[in-house]
RNA sequence: GCGCCCGUAGCUCAGUUGGAUAGAGCACGAGCCUUCUAAGCUUGGGGUCGCAGGUUCGAAUCCUGCCGGGCGCGCCA
């Protein structure tokens, strides 16, 4: 039950009657008629657009064509009122019995309110957290993790059907890095003193357990070989140990994609070679020269000719290199094997998530994805900003070379994955993030972390207290949506309804915009509209929960409760964030 | 120099895809609150939505140009 739904149908079925009866031209566009909640609500319960938007099409002045259709509206039995306002708005008060069904129906619907079918099932890939695999996560790359796991969740529920993917980029040299890091462990663990870590080699410390196992699996048989020969099996020794810790990493934020692709193996089995075939029969690819960027030429600059893609047919700036001096492939060229791979996969939309240091990058590649799809898939590159890691206010120093940064794991460990999940999707990707670790454990208002978690263990700490002093009043959710809901008749408690119901519509919002945010937002708001009923309990006995010798407006109530607990939990679900039972 | 992103209250940010008088939390002023789980509630002040044009019934939102900040800019990934 969607009331901006159900009423955005009704609008146009007065739309229809009043064509009908020759009062209104036929053949209007309606695609832009929109019902939604009013910004006011002293305006009442629904608004609608629709004469603003018809008026000059139908050659009637907005304010009478909204007159006209509200004395149509008004034959609706749900409807009460039906009043034009400002400069042609409807808008329009339902009857209180609409939202007690209303909540009757989200009841019913349990943790399946709110799913949708916009979806269509259409394929989409969400690319997410892809980052080299030399080292462990740190909190950078939560955001991409936590924002791309949300997205793929909250386009699950919008009816997609979405496969979460990770893209190992294990054929750089940022790999051939890690093995002569790993290498170096190796000695060390056999033995040997290898001193301070040079610099162009990893030193993290997390390196030394992968040189011990690979001391432990192999003994001296790589000691004394020239470093061709280690390269290859090292490489793929340590690629493998450091994606098992990425794994435990994202393990540890409760995030299990289901397909990982390696940059070598796709190159390997020639995937790029497949993509230059593709590119140069549809004469997309030649050899030549760049420009040196305006304003900023590089010191060590020399025109020289290259295999360029033709971006600029598909809105680049400028023609990208596909392959390096030495032969071998550019990332670029990689990654539209990737991509055209994920295409065939089945992929009709991908969304990449990336850190900002990859913005550069999103023309190219989605240029190469529409000439490689010819534009039967789409790309939607999402950015994630930085997060700026504070402790009381200050920040928390973050360098690779003092061996400072914090990782991932630490912060889980600190504040758990459940704040942190919920803390990265509170703003919109492209925005950087404060993230204030004494600030998340806080227990106030103006922590949303704790206040919406709070509403949700206080829903279900007056469902336990209620069983225990209204044993008669069934707790199932059908039953209680059987109850007596004519009994819910105070202002707020109508308004936490109607709040409740628009979680069909936010889900589709933030799909269509790829925007969790804004259900973070919205679980904020019904944990303000939770509280403050709570609140006002506290002064007035009559609208507590829990009514002694009422038990019919009691189960009214708890109806109300459970309903607040499961959307709640169904915004968290999204979210991967587990509601809490209970505060300690 | 070019491209992308951002600019809303003292601070941190929302703003329902172009709607009505631009909102919330914090902070500040005033007054309440001792419980179905306490970590709060009510209320007041506070705005040139970076600036200037444009589009239209209507702009924080769309377009153009400036100003300020971030990121990026041929064989790094």
């Amino acid at each position: 039950m969607n009331p901006y739904k159900d009423f955005k149908a009704v609008v146009k079925a007065g739309l229809e009657s009043m064509t009908k009866a020759g009062n209104l031209a036929e053949g209007l566009d309606l695609a832009r008629v929109a019902v939604e909640p009013p910004r006011d609500p002293a305006h009442g319960d629904l608004a609608t657009n629709a004469a603003l938007v018809l008026a000059k099409a139908a050659g009637i002045k907005p304010r009478d064509l909204g007159e006209a259709l509200a004395e149509e509206l008004r034959g609706h039995d749900e409807i009460e009122a039906a009043e034009v306002a400002g400069p042609g708005f409807i808008n329009l008060r339902l009857r209180d019995s609409y939202w007690h069904n209303c909540l009757g129906a989200i009841l019913r619907a349990g943790p399946a309110y709110g799913d949708s079918d916009i979806g269509q099932d259409v394929e989409v890939n969400v690319e997410y957290v892809s980052a080299n695999p030399t080292g462990p996560l740190t909190v950078g790359h939560a955001r991409g993790a936590v924002v791309g796991d949300a997205v793929a969740a909250i386009l699950a529920k919008a009816g997609y059907s979405v496969t979460r993917e990770f893209y190992i980029n294990d054929a750089g040299s940022q790999v051939d890095t890690l093995a002569g890091s790993a290498y170096l462990r190796y000695r060390e663990a056999l033995g040997e003193e290898i001193g301070e870590i040079p610099s162009g080699f990893y030193p993290g410390e997390y390196l030394k357990a992968v040189g011990q196992a690979l001391a432990a699996r192999d003994g001296s048989k790589w000691l004394d070989r020239a470093e061709e020969d280690w390269m290859p099996e090292v490489r793929r020794f340590a690629i493998d140990a450091l994606m098992d810790l990425v794994r435990e990493d994202l393990a540890g934020l409760g995030i299990v994609q289901d397909v990982f692709t390696s940059e070598r193996a796709l190159v390997e089995a020639g995937g790029v070679d497949a993509v230059l075939e593709t590119l140069v029969a549809r004469g997309l690819i030649y050899t030549g020269t760049l420009e040196p960027p305006k304003g900023k030429t590089p010191e060590d600059w020399e025109p020289r000719p290259q295999t360029l893609f033709r971006a600029t047919n598909f809105g680049d700036d400028v023609d990208r290199p596909i392959r390096k001096s030495d032969g071998t492939w550019t990332y670029f060229a990689g990654d539209m094997a990737y991509h055209l791979d994920k295409f065939r996969r089945g992929a009709r939309i991908m969304i990449n998530v990336w850190g900002a240091d990859h913005s550069g990058y999103v023309k190219r590649m989605k240029a190469a994805v529409e000439a490689l799809t010819e534009r039967q898939a789409r790309l939607e590159v999402m950015i994630c900003q930085l997060v700026k890691l504070t402790r009381h206010g200050e920040p928390v120093k973050m360098s690779k070379r003092a061996g400072t940064f914090v990782t991932l794991r630490e912060v889980i460990d600190e504040v758990g994955k459940d704040v942190v999940r919920f803390i990265m999707l509170t703003r919109k990707n492209d925005a950087s993030l404060d993230f204030d670790l004494t600030k998340v454990m806080e227990q106030s208002r103006d922590n949303p972390v704790f206040y919406v978690q709070y509403a949700h263990a206080r829903a279900r700490s007056v469902l336990r207290h209620a069983a225990e002093g209204f044993p008669a009043i069934s707790q199932a959710p059908d039953s209680l949506a059987d109850g007596p809901l004519h009994r819910l008749t105070d202002s707020g408690e109508l308004a936490l309804i109607r709040l409740l119901a628009q979680w069909p519509r936010l889900v589709e919002s933030a799909a269509e915009t790829y925007e969790p945010h804004r259900i973070a937002f919205y679980l904020y708001d019904i944990a303000a509209a939770f509280h403050g009923l709570w609140t006002k309990g506290k002064d007035e006995a009559r609208l507590r929960f829990l009514v002694e010798d009422d038990p019919e407006l009691t189960a009214a109530r708890l109806a109300l409760i459970q309903g607040t607990a499961q959307i709640v939990a169904s915004g968290l679900g999204v979210f991967g964030v587990q509601p809490v039972e209970e505060m300690r």
